[in-house]
RNA sequence: GCUCCUGUGGUGUAGUCCGGCUAAGCAUACUGCCCUCUCAAGGCAGUGAUCCCGGGUUCAAAUCCCGGCGGGAGCACCA
């Protein structure tokens, strides 16, 4: 037995030793030893002299005795572990297969971006990994904000997203039983009617002091909910929870659970006017749609205890309910408190500008739904708060559309350049490098635009290779560059010039996208717009497809006379 | 101010619940090489973390305990 351990710690004392420059130390081998045999837990006190011994011994060797004793002795230590990665998001805790349910519960009111992709995401991914189900759920209880326009440009968002859903519902479809709640929990004399001001209760709830509605009987209170549907105006009188006004947790200071708002709402119209405010709609839907799994940012963290605590005093069932940090990123704001201004002072082309974390932006930019997902997922399920980079994205994305982007020239500052003994007529391209995306065919007749930049290096004498066409030999410069062919085949260690034939070049505008804002300073040069020109084939191409700009960079089509720059 | 949450390389994370096989994994960024008719993609290698700080417990702490500090959020008749 004790020549065994005694082999055990030798092996694992070599090969520590021969991966440290030949020293090796107690704790490590302790642990490792423990490690392979947890059994020993017990007698660690009795095996550490052993070990004590062991290392002494080994780092007396050199690296060489100690590689070469290990590959005689201990050949099965050397075989290489694979490391072990969590792939996709984290077990759900408490989730059975077969029994998840989850929801996406946007409120209508504005166009998605990537906040919405985030949470969707996660929603979808979790119901997916456990079988589950997927509720799109409008959570329309306020209808001074909310917009019909607004649910299809959810829909839309989603579906560019592939986010499935299983089913589709309003939080307003569901006021009738939202009224008998809210009656039950008057009845058990859990909240009550309140009539004070607005700033009263303010201050009230700062102060963690009770008024008076908080002391009215029954009675005064079902009387008092029952005007709110006809005698009471709006902003008079509002259903309060009966919390605890002394709570450390100052949600739980009597919030509000329903209020009357005249306004139209965009599908009921005028049928309600007494609708829940957000903690009482969402602990009631979550409840009876059989939500197991309930996922939302974690500023709402607060309103956790509210949550539970509205479910258990209605008897209900309790989902789970969890938190995760918001996405935004640096310099590219999400709210609509600063987006709509910069739509209505037209300092942005509109929601689907694309230099905004909007879906609609996202797309015109070229980032593909693939990458958002795998964005997100990568981000995992964190509550800490952070500024990813867009650059990550931008990677995932570039994986994704390097295979089916086509390769096109691009000149800007176009400068002239003739090949005096030029001897082809038409040339034939294939349209990725490694992928057959198939070919073009480029007619030449010796004239063409080359990269300002690239002309400006150029030297009488120097040899350069036209992309795809032949060398040549630089034998004139000025306002127009002039050279000559030395010869067709490709050679690695000359400049590449990419170029198009003068005759019918295809004049475009790339957009290139910046950050928005730099300090929460609007960038004024968040747009930059280059002219160039392209080939013919360009305006072949549909509208959205991916193309790479030769040395330049991704761009997707945005029109024919037009393309947004993705990313390098 | 009060309360809650959070703190691992430049950045985003894995590991933390249940201390040990992690002298800290992956991705991104950066650098170099290979491949390549692109400054892309792909392949390989490298740089980069006293795991916020200080104590404590233990043979052993990123992980447990105590005390600090930094950052964020909430304190609406918005969601």
């Amino acid at each position: 037995m004790d020549d065994e351990l005694k082999r055990v710690i030798r092996g694992i004392a070599l090969l520590n030793a021969s991966e440290h420059d030949g020293k090796t130390r107690n704790d490590s081998i302790i642990s490792k030893v423990i490690g392979t045999k947890p059994e020993l837990r017990s007698r660690i006190k009795d095996i550490i002299p052993l070990i004590s011994q062991e290392v002494i011994d080994v780092n007396k060797l050199s690296v060489e005795t100690q590689k070469e004793e290990l590959a005689n002795k201990y050949p099965e230590l050397l075989v290489v572990k694979p490391k072990h990665e969590r792939i996709g998001l984290p077990p759900l805790e408490g989730a059975e297969q077969g029994n998840v349910i989850t929801r996406f519960p946007p409120e209508p009111n504005g166009y998605p971006h990537i906040g919405h992709a985030k949470a969707s995401i996660i929603d979808e991914e979790y119901a997916k990994m456990y079988g589950g189900k997927l509720i799109l759920r409008f959570d329309d209880t306020n209808p001074e904000k909310e917009r019909l326009e607004y649910y299809a440009a959810i829909k839309v968002g989603l579906d560019w997203l592939g986010v499935k859903y299983d089913l589709v519902k309003n939080t307003s479809d569901d006021m009738e039983i939202i009224y008998k709640k809210a009656r039950e929990i008057i009845d058990l004399g859990h909240a009550y009617v309140c009539t004070c001001d607005k700033e009263t209760i303010s201050k009230n709830r700062r102060e963690m002091l009770s008024c008076k509605c908080r002391a009215g009987d029954l009675n005064q209170n079902v009387t008092r909910w029952n005007k709110m549907f006809d005698k009471f105006k709006p902003g008079e009188a509002i259903v309060r929870f009966r919390g605890d006004m002394n709570s450390d947790n100052t949600v739980m200071r009597d919030p509000t659970l329903l209020r009357i708002i005249d306004e139209s709402h965009p599908i009921h119209k005028d049928k309600y006017r007494v609708w829940p405010n957000y903690d009482f709609a969402v602990s009631i839907e979550d409840s009876i749609d059989g939500i197991t799994h309930a996922f939302r940012t974690k500023e709402y963290e607060l309103r956790t205890e509210l949550y539970y605590k509205l479910l258990d005093i209605l008897g209900m069932r309790k989902p789970k309910m969890m938190e995760f940090s918001r996405l935004e990123f640096e310099g590219m704001p999400v709210s609509k408190r600063v987006l709509k201004p910069l739509v209505e002072e037209g300092k942005v082309s509109g929601f689907d500008d694309p230099r905004l974390p909007t879906l609609e932006g996202l797309r015109r930019r070229g980032i593909v739904p693939e990458a958002i997902r795998k964005f997100v997922i990568s981000l995992g399920f964190t509550k800490s708060d952070t500024l990813p980079p867009f650059e990550t994205l931008e990677s995932f994305n570039r994986k994704i559309i390097d295979p089916t982007s086509v390769r096109l020239f691009i000149v800007f500052e176009p400068v002239k350049l003739t090949v005096i003994n030029n001897n082809l007529t038409e040339i034939e391209i294939p349209n990725h490098p490694q992928n057959d995306m198939g070919k073009r065919k480029i007619k030449i007749d010796g004239n063409f635009f080359i990269p300002g930049n690239d002309a400006n290096t150029l030297k009488i004498g120097d040899e350069a290779r036209l992309l795809e066409l032949y060398n040549i030999k630089i034998t004139k410069i000025g306002s127009e560059i002039q050279g000559a062919i030395t010869s067709s085949n490709y050679k690695s260690d000359i400049p590449k010039i990419q170029w198009i034939p003068r005759n019918n070049p295809v004049n475009i505008e790339v957009l290139i996208p910046n950050i928005l804002f730099i300090n929460d300073q609007f960038n004024e040069n968040s747009l930059e717009v280059k002219q160039g020109i392209t080939e013919q084939y360009y305006l072949e191409l549909n509208v959205g497809a991916e193309i790479q700009f030769m040395r330049f960079g991704y761009c997707r089509k945005d029109s024919a006379n037009q393309a947004i720059y993705t990313h390098k």
